[in-house]
DNA sequence: CTTTTACGTCAGCCATATTGACATATCTAC
DNA sequence: GTAGATATGTCAATATGGCTGACGTAAAAG
């Protein structure tokens, strides 16, 4: 790991830096996905179905391909919790449009309940972390994480866009669908 | 970078921006634990050992108490990988010296050769991240994490101490172990 | 018509997490 | 020294969420 010492070291990217990194990471991940579990136990659901609602609720009318390629998971496993919450009047599909072998994804309002309620306490962790760390430490919050996701992914953050547009999440048919 | 020209809108933090926030998180920690997976695999070890052997191999003579609250997981849990780690080799235990019902935890060298095998490319994914972003994101992306991170853990992250100090992890024999 | 794609499902496997109960060694306090 | 708390280990039972491989169907695309 090339530990040059010295000057107004280029290479400030040194072990102890890169280790404190991955250890923000797993903390803040740990404490993140911390809190909704309780609610979902209440459910009898877990962490993959929160996984789900919220990406369903994000991008409605989704399709399965594309969930798969966002959580990278086996199309069996998706499979088993979308089934579970299709069944339990959480989620609907309907056939594609254009494509009828498609079946778009979206949220009852059931399901915009839930979702709600197991983003609430997520959205007061980062609403306060933000708060208190200024905008500019967002920045370079938001920066850092984009450079970390796999390139292919990038797209999706394309620009918050203040002004409140929905964020093109869906990714234009491509032949992106199915990777892995 | 900083959008947030004109007005100091007190309310930047809306839905839109605490989603992508949220989902950062959860792309880039998809992504940055993908990789070591496939090593894992090899050994026929899961993440569960991966963070283990991270975390000893951080905290030298750690104690079993001092990595469930770390790692926020049962007793049970941790017993069966820490065993598995112990009878392969990779980790040894050795009673504390103060209090001798403590099995501190050390890596072996081979221990210390695996941690490096797993953590390489998060390191250079972290590297690759903050080298495109630059020093002043690195500093938001941390004050960020941190502030996410629940504030009974924020202790370890005290000072990345730029000038080399190998910065206290171990959180000084306070009662902290055991929460939870 | 043939091939490919999108999706579903069945069977079986494994890793990781849980709770609860109990055992042992050791430290601490009285 | 005894009592109680602490650090750790372990057993049993259970659930979730991943995986692979195989197979099936409907529809799109050539």
């Amino acid at each position: 790991m090339a530990d040059v010492k010295g000057g107004p070291n280029p290479l400030f990217l040194r072990e102890e830096e890169l280790r404190q990194a991955m250890e923000l990471l797993f903390f803040a991940y740990r404490d993140f996905t911390g809190e909704p579990d309780q609610i979902l136990a209440d459910y009898g659901f877990g962490r993959a179905h929160h996984r789900v609602i919220y990406f369903v609720g994000r991008n409605p009318g989704i399709t399965v391909s594309e969930l798969l390629a966002i959580l990278r998971i086996t199309k069996q496993s998706l499979s088993r919790v979308l089934s579970q919450l299709v069944a339990d009047g959480f989620i609907t599909q309907r056939p594609g449009l254009r494509d009828r072998r498609q079946r778009l994804l979206d949220l009852t309002d059931k399901g915009r309940e839930l979702e709600n309620k197991l983003t609430e306490q997520q959205r007061v962790r980062i609403a306060r972390a933000y708060r208190s760390a200024g905008a500019e430490a967002v920045e370079g919050f938001r920066t850092v994480l984009i450079n970390i996701i796999d390139a292919a992914d990038r797209g999706r953050f394309d620009r918050p866009e203040l002004a409140g547009r929905p964020a093109a999440a869906k990714t234009p048919p491509t032949k992106t669908a199915g990777r892995r």
